[in-house]
DNA sequence: ATTTCAAATTTGGCATACCAATTTAGAAAA
DNA sequence: TTTTCTAAATTGGTATGCCAAATTTGAAAT
């Protein structure tokens, strides 16, 4: 496995806070203590600390203690997901990030521009690793929506794709559609929602973005018709695009 | 400002990143240099890498290096809700919940359409009560994203209406916006829009939910305008709805 | 010239020790 | 008894040093 150890102190730090029935602004055991109790130094417990830090879950004052500052309820980043399909998955985009591209058409830079033009140059050079030009392609796709500079809207974005990587299914798919001859088409669609960004055409950002992930649907469909695992029930209706 | 010492290497580590140009996959200078560089241990350039590590932005492995995992670009700051100003978040509101409706025209039911026509009645009804009513608005919102038949879009959509009633500047503002006298036109743009999706007009849903937050938006800045706190610097760029 | 493999070097992992801010305890003053 | 103030204890902050894994080097074997 060789995780990093202050990783699983950090969990097992998050497991006896649970235990202990910790409410929000409840003061945590020190960094000694937990040092004692799981038998390591006391840096490492405080690297623990720091993650769960950066992750929001707790405060920590120099010579007063540390604090649990949110709920570990609110830690876990939606449970079911994984659970969703890869259709229901891509619908949500096609809803969600068209608009976001229609209103990203308004508001992006020139340099928002010429991120997303060096972005798209790497996706047709990595296509020899699927690992990054799945990288690239969540990049791309972010970049549209930091381009609306709001930060809900990037948000929403992100969390889309958090899912989507987490989502075991889709993973086993996109391999073989980044293998597929489908990629060819894909970087075209990416170039055309690009062109129609620089042209800040809202209704031209949407429409492109909305069949770039048509396509996409379609190419998954016709893999798991031929070829593949059981992906029944996960077909909904198709909106046509006004 | 006794911010912890490590954010701020991490920042200035950061920059570095930047400054050196670095590119996904290539290798970072060692603690060591960051620690001489900075002129601090090698303790808090460690603690500093694992702060960028849990933000995923690079990757340690023992007795090689650190790599850089993802693009600075593609670092998002965890939203931190409660700093999202009104307009901002109605104006996500507004590119997403307009998507949302015209996606729900397609797939909504005679039995949605039902619970949603109960729902505004109730909204007429209750205007006695503040309360109550933004319950019902919530309601009537959150019964239109469930008409698309998508979790991820539900889920999208209660996201924004939990950060919405986390987020204490609008509370504040939501009570004076339903005393005011524009609750009439809340309840007949609620009415629109629910006829648009009887008539499963896709642009007809999508207009009518851009209209009415758009009359949010103009009765919250008239509102804000003559009376209010400071709401400065909320303003962002009018998309024309095509 | 090429390959192999072990020793030296490099690099991150972890622990100990001491520093500084904060809190707490208790004695002195009121 | 209550308040105030100071010193001791507590707690996180930072630095140093040694350990272990990975990499690099270079000499020996082929």
């Amino acid at each position: 496995m060789a995780e990093r150890l202050y990783r699983e102190i950090g969990q097992k730090i998050r497991l006896e806070i649970e235990k202990s029935a910790l409410k929000v602004g409840d003061k945590l055991p020190t960094e000694r203590v937990y040092a004692e109790l799981f038998g390591v130094s006391r840096t490492l417990v405080r690297e623990a600390f720091i993650m769960l830090e950066i992750e929001d879950l707790i405060e920590v004052r120099k010579g007063s203690g540390s604090y649990l500052k949110n709920t570990l309820a609110s830690q876990v980043s939606l449970p079911e997901i994984s659970d969703v399909g890869p259709f229901e998955m891509l619908q949500a985009r096609q809803v969600l990030e068209s608009a976001i591209a229609a209103q990203a058409a308004i508001s992006i830079t020139k340099a928002d521009i010429q991120q997303l033009q060096e972005t798209l140059e790497l996706e047709g050079a990595e296509l020899n690793s699927v690992e990054k030009a799945n990288s690239a392609d969540r990049e791309f796709h972010l970049l549209i929506a930091k381009a609306t500079q709001n930060t809900l809207l990037v948000d929403t974005a992100t969390r889309l794709w958090e899912m989507r990587d987490s989502n075991p299914m889709w993973n086993q798919l996109h391999a073989r559609i980044k293998d597929s001859s489908y990629h060819g088409q894909w970087i075209d669609d990416h170039k055309d929602i690009l062109m129609q960004l620089k042209k800040r055409s809202e209704s031209g950002a949407r429409q492109a973005m909305w069949q770039h992930l048509e396509n996409v649907k379609q190419t998954l469909f016709s893999l798991s018709d031929t070829d593949a695992p059981d992906f029944d029930g996960y077909i909904f209706a198709q909106p046509n695009q006004g």
